[in-house]
DNA sequence: CGTCAAGGCTGCTCTGGATCAGTCGCGCAA
DNA sequence: TTGCGCGACTGATCCAGAGCAGCCTTGACG
């Protein structure tokens, strides 16, 4: 039953071993079922008392909206991604977030949380750690956009993305596929949607990635995480932690 | 006695009420009180078993390096940050720190922080509040490198750490003295040191900052803040929100 | 079947910021 | 006192990537 709870226990039993009232707990955050359409908004930057989601089916993407206009993706969520936790941490929300494809999620109060971590105290370390990763590949994110070149960030981007996917299992070495159009992947990556394009056949043509018709193929793995100078297992875990 | 633990529990309380456990375990962090001298490497990226530290006096950065020796610069930590908490975390570090100036620390070991968060609860919590708080910077920082210009880009930093610095105390509305080189800038907005010159010498000659000789004086704060779209509170919490 | 909107694709021009190649002033050590 | 090295500062040149403009394909809809 329990083991049945999908990806984020998994992902948090990584880290933490937890108990059988963590595990509980941890079930309460699953009761609300919601699911959204395409292009909905779930989390609106500068909205108060919002709630969080447990991503189950679909993608999302987190993003911030500058005063001219310009929007910069963040991060792009997948099935077993904790949702909006700065939303609720704060009294109001840094960032909003968009449903990229239709999805199913687990909405996650406020007090959920803030409750659950005085019932179930492992939970906030369980919770940190989680938050930690993901903060690690915002850092990882920064660092490609201030340092690396249109075509080695675009190589690193879809090998982490492929990496994340692997993880929760969808998709494998060969590719994956994804539902994300050009214009995500010039917000997310600071460039252009032209040069987006440029870029993606640029690599297409070296034979190193195909990114056609919803889906990313890994025509040359090796050659790619070479390019991108990509660290293949830097989101690995190898066991809890914390006992 | 408690009252005068300094920064780190006075930002901690921001979020929760600390009981009077909670805050004997904080004291335990601060057991080991280390110097460092200018330029020291205090954490290294791909390290393991690290310690992590909270800093009381003195300036230090965290950063990046890539394969073709680049670095990326993520973050500046200031007295009262708690730094290299994904050292700690993870089994091997995904950063490095280093020193700027001179630094006063308390080294706080692994084990520390995982009993503290076993014996206090809620210390997790709170942890986890100002890992966000962080998380929300380095964000911030995303946005910047990835969609501002390098006039507004330099801006918003400056205002970003004239911000922070008046949150624990160090320098006001006026600018606040800066032991940071031209280097450091343009590491951490993904510029060279040349534009990073270049850029300083426009805002200037604009009226709206003026950075030399190791002080940063706010000549037009509103214009600045204006040019860089900064949200001047955006680091603010009211009170407690979880008691 | 025709229209219309998204999204993919491409060529051209122009510019922001990098790179190179220095000078200048200062603090420090021999 | 004389180098010497670091950091601030400047001008000239170059190029990655943005902006613009337009065309093609696909799929939804009346």
């Amino acid at each position: 039953m329990l083991m049945t709870q999908g990806p984020l226990t998994r992902k948090l039993s990584a880290f933490v071993a937890l108990s059988g009232d963590d595990l509980e707990t941890l079930a309460r955050f699953h009761r609300r079922r919601r699911s959204f359409q395409a292009g909905h908004q779930m989390i609106h930057e500068g909205g108060k008392n919002q709630s969080a989601f447990i991503l189950a089916e679909g993608w999302a993407c987190s993003y911030k909206l500058l005063p001219d206009g310009e929007r910069q993706i963040v991060d792009f969520q997948i099935p077993g991604d904790f949702l909006g936790l700065r939303s609720i941490l704060f009294r109001t929300s840094d960032h909003s977030i968009e449903a990229v494809t239709r999805i199913e999620a687990s909405e996650v109060l406020a007090s959920d949380i803030l409750d659950g971590f005085s019932r179930a105290p492992r939970l906030a370390s369980a919770v940190l750690w989680a938050a930690s990763r993901d903060e690690a590949m915002v850092v990882e994110h920064l660092v490609n956009l201030g340092r690396r070149s249109a075509e080695t960030r675009m190589a690193h981007f879809l090998l982490e993305l492929g990496a994340r996917l692997k993880l929760v299992g969808i998709g494998g070495l060969s590719g994956f596929d994804c539902p994300l159009t050009q214009y995500h992947l010039a917000d997310a990556l600071g460039l252009s949607a032209v040069h987006v394009n440029r870029v993606l056949r640029h690599l297409r043509e070296e034979g190193l990635v195909t990114f056609q018709k919803g889906r990313v193929s890994f025509d040359n793995l090796a050659g790619l995480t070479e390019l991108a100078g990509f660290d293949p297992d830097y989101l690995d875990q190898d066991g809890p932690l914390l006992r």
